[in-house]
DNA sequence: ATCGGGCTACGCAGATTTGCGTAATTTCAA
DNA sequence: TTGAAATTACGCAAATCTGCGTAGCCCGAT
C-alpha cells in the first residue's frame, strides 16, 4: 500500500455522513479528506484545493444533487473519480449517472465489504457497480399503460398491430377477410378505449407496448 | 471452508474446457465434478446423478446452447446454480439469461479473480455480474436509423414531433403560425425521406428515436 | 454570383379517417 | 337462460391525408 486513497464524502444528513466516515476510517487504506452537505459544497472544497481521489456522493441532496455535482466535477476536476450512492433503485438514475461519468454506483443498503471493494476498484481506474445495481438495470421498465392493454379484446389487439404497421382500413380488411368498415369500427373503439388522439396515438401505444 | 464447491464445466472447445479446468483447480475451494461439450451432455450428467453446486456454462455450444441448457436445468434441477460465460457482449443475451434464471454472468475475457469471486458469491446464493456485463447493459441500444434522422432539417424534426403527438396539419399550422398546407408539404417530405408508410411510420420513427 | 437546399405556400382529386349513428350474430359468464 | 361484451357490418357528412405539381424567398456554399 504505497498511499492511502483520499476520499471526499458528501451527504446532506449529518448523522449518515458521520456514520459513513466512521465506517471508512475502519478501512486502513482510505483517508477521508473532506465532508460536504451538498454538491455545491463539494465543488467549493475542490476549488479550495482539496485533492481527493474519489468523491463519494449521495444522490439526494439539497441545493445541488449528486448528478449535477458529478457533471460539475467532470467539467473542472477530471482526475476526481465519482462513486454515487443512493436509496433509489432507479434504472434511469443509474443510466444518467454513468452518462455523467461516475465510475461506481451503489445503493445505500450495500455491505461495507462492497463499499470497500468499490473504492479499491475505482481507485485503480476500474468501474464498479453493485449486484443490486445490475439487477435494477435488468428489471424490465415498468409499463404504465399495461392495464389499458387488457381493456382491448384479442381482435382489437390484432387490428391495433396492423394499424400501427401503417396499413389502411382497406388493406387490413383484405388481410383479415372482413369489411373495411368493420376495421373502422374496431379502430374507433380502440381509440375510444385508450383515449388517444387518432392513429398517432395508436401507434405510440403499440410501440410502447411492444406489439410490433 | 467446510466443503469444496462442486462445479460442472461445459464448453464445446476441448482446449478451452481443459484450460478452464486447470484454472479452476488452482482454486483450493473448488472441485470440478464433470465436463460437458454441450447442453445436452450437461443434462445427461445431471440425470446420471451428478450433483454440482454450480454449472459453468458457455453460451455458444452446438446441439444445445447455454441458454436452453439453463432452462432445462431450472426445470429439473433447481438446486444447481448457473453461471453463464460468453464471448458475446450482447445486452439481450444477458437479459434472456437472467430471465431463464442464471445466477451469474461473465464474459470470457474476465480475470481469474473475477471468476473466483463469481463462484464464491453464487455458491453463497448471491448473484454476480462482472463490471463488463453491467457496462454492456448500460450501453444504449444501437439505433439503426440514426443516419436517417440527420436527413431531416430542424423544421422537419419539429413537425415530426408534433405529428407524432397526434396533431393534425391544421393544429400544427396554428401552433407554428404557418399554413396547414405547408405542414402537409413538410410531412410529405419527411415521409419521402424516411420511406415510411404514412403517419403510422412517422410515429414509429419518432418513438424509436425518442423524439417525444 | 450563381446554385442548391430549406422553408414557405397553394391547387386539386381521390382515398382515408373521424365522429356520429344503428344493428345482427356469436360467445361466454352470471 | 338471460344479459353483457365481442365481433361483425353499414350509412353519411365533414375533416384530413395522400400524391401529384408549382413556385417564391432566403441563406450559405462554391
Amino acid at each position: 500500500m504505497e498511499q492511502k486513497i483520499k476520499i471526499l464524502l458528501a451527504d446532506d444528513h449529518q448523522l449518515v455522513r458521520k456514520g459513513f466516515r466512521a465506517l471508512l476510517e475502519e478501512l486502513d487504506f482510505v483517508e477521508v479528506v473532506g465532508e460536504a452537505a451538498n454538491g455545491k459544497e463539494v465543488i467549493q472544497l475542490l476549488r479550495n484545493g482539496a485533492k481527493p481521489n474519489i468523491a463519494l456522493l449521495d444522490y439526494e441532496m439539497p441545493v445541488m444533487n449528486g448528478l449535477d455535482a458529478t457533471e460539475a466535477i467532470k467539467q473542472d476536476f477530471l482526475g476526481v473519480k465519482v462513486i454515487m450512492l443512493t436509496m433509489l433503485q432507479n434504472k434511469e438514475l443509474v443510466q444518467a449517472a454513468v452518462a455523467k461519468g461516475v465510475s461506481g454506483f451503489l445503493f445505500k443498503n450495500t455491505s461495507l465489504e462492497e463499499l470497500s471493494e468499490a473504492i479499491q476498484r475505482v481507485a485503480k481506474g476500474d468501474n464498479y457497480f453493485s449486484t443490486e445495481v445490475t439487477l435494477t438495470l435488468l428489471k424490465p421498465t415498468h409499463n404504465p399503460d399495461a392495464p389499458l392493454l387488457s381493456l382491448l379484446s384479442d381482435r382489437e389487439i390484432e387490428i391495433l398491430k396492423l394499424v400501427a404497421q401503417g396499413l389502411s382500413s382497406t388493406e387490413i380488411g383484405q388481410q383479415l377477410f372482413i369489411s373495411p368498415r368493420t376495421v373502422d369500427t374496431h379502430r374507433n373503439n380502440i381509440i375510444q378505449k385508450l383515449e388517444v388522439p387518432g392513429i398517432a396515438g395508436l401507434v405510440q401505444f403499440a410501440v410502447r407496448n411492444k406489439l410490433l
